[in-house]
DNA sequence: AGTTTGACAGACTAGTTGGTTTGTTATTAA
DNA sequence: TTAATAACAAACCAACTAGTCTGTCAAACT
């Protein structure tokens, strides 16, 4: 009768881990890891303990394979790799600015950056967590180094200045924009403090 | 014998509420407001769930209490007084940075603000939280934003730029590098992006 | 001095949470 | 076909956690 329905429903081991996972990703989004249950992501994905502790060995091992096989994704498809396809670094940087912006949906306004999220929360309370965020961010702020390099080779951007130092702080300054909309719940720290944000790029022009 | 010492340690109601707040403070700032466990204060104090539900109806009701009289006092102490002593805008301001930079002590490097640490983990997580938390960014916005309109009456700030949306850049970057810090372990972030911070901060002067 | 009340002490509880164990069924290799 | 194993289901458990309740003792009030 259903029987092709009943194959792709039943078993089906990485479909089900992958479901573990994206659920866990916004679970610890919406609440942190701490505030991440297990139980709470067998709910959401109707499943049971057995099928959990099948994949993961504990709520830690669950956290480590989400930041290296969702978050990691999610950074590099939202903000690392956008970076490889900008020809003129600032020009390119602006646009990328303005996509992010348009790009904050509702729900974003209200969640933040999971990357900047897990960081806050799990830098100081466990290294193994530490390290492995760490390598992400290490990896965004080396491409955004290397765009502003180019930059300077290619005479768009003023060569007194430190790619490294400049990528660092725009890391920053987007994070902390991105955190404040958090809890005003509201763009319109984007929109202000992004004005600001776009002088600042306009003045590392060449 | 000790007749004074007994007089001063036991039965003092303020005391020992004030002991539960600063101990909480603490407790929040290292693993959050989720991860402080009411039980882990009474032992910190040497304190019983009679004392503390006493003192306090619920967790919730400390974590509010902890916002206005211990969070609040201390955002002011350390970023919203020193605002007003400043005489010329940008140099006071430039001057600020470099002695919050100097005050980063190696345990704060670890914990970061605990303004932002509580924005981030609760805002998404209990209007309660967020509305007295955004209070404090308010007063923090609204007194950056009287320095800079100051200097633009003294004609030592562009009159061009909006303060308001610089107030916002500002304390959206200094979170954001703060928060870089924590997650490195290492005061660099802070010197290399203060660098950038500074070389904006100059680019604001008339 | 006696009574009341504020400031605790500490045992107890109900609900939660990560994790275990045992059992069952679908899939695959022989 | 059958044995082995992967992929679960679900009851169960021990530790933890916020909150309650009853009792005690010191200080203030009368």
């Amino acid at each position: 009768m259903n029987a092709t329905v009943e194959k792709t429903a039943v078993r089906n081991a990485d479909a089900t881990r992958q479901k573990i996972l994206d659920v866990a990703f916004e679970e610890i989004l919406l609440k942190g890891y701490q505030g991440l249950r297990v139980d709470g992501v067998l709910k959401k994905t109707a499943l049971t303990k057995g099928a959990f502790y099948h994949h993961f060995g504990s709520k830690k091992e669950l956290g480590h394979a989400v930041i290296e096989e969702v978050l990691r994704p999610w950074i590099y498809e939202r903000w690392i790799t956008p970076l490889q396809n900008i020809d003129h670094s600032i020009d390119g940087l602006i646009e990328l600015l303005k996509e992010a912006r348009d790009e904050m949906t509702a729900c974003e306004l209200h969640t933040g950056c999971p990357l900047n999220n897990l960081t806050q929360e799990m830098s100081p309370l466990d290294e193994s967590f530490r390290t492995r965020i760490v390598a992400i961010w290490d990896e965004w702020h080396q491409a955004l180094a290397e765009v502003l390099e180019r930059g300077q080779r290619l005479e768009q951007v003023k060569s007194s200045l430190k790619p490294e130092n400049v990528a660092r702080f725009l890391i920053a300054t987007m994070e902390g924009i991105i955190g404040q909309c958090k809890c005003y719940m509201s763009d319109a720290a984007f929109y202000d403090a992004g004005e600001c944000l776009q002088d600042y790029l306009e003045s590392l022009r060449a």
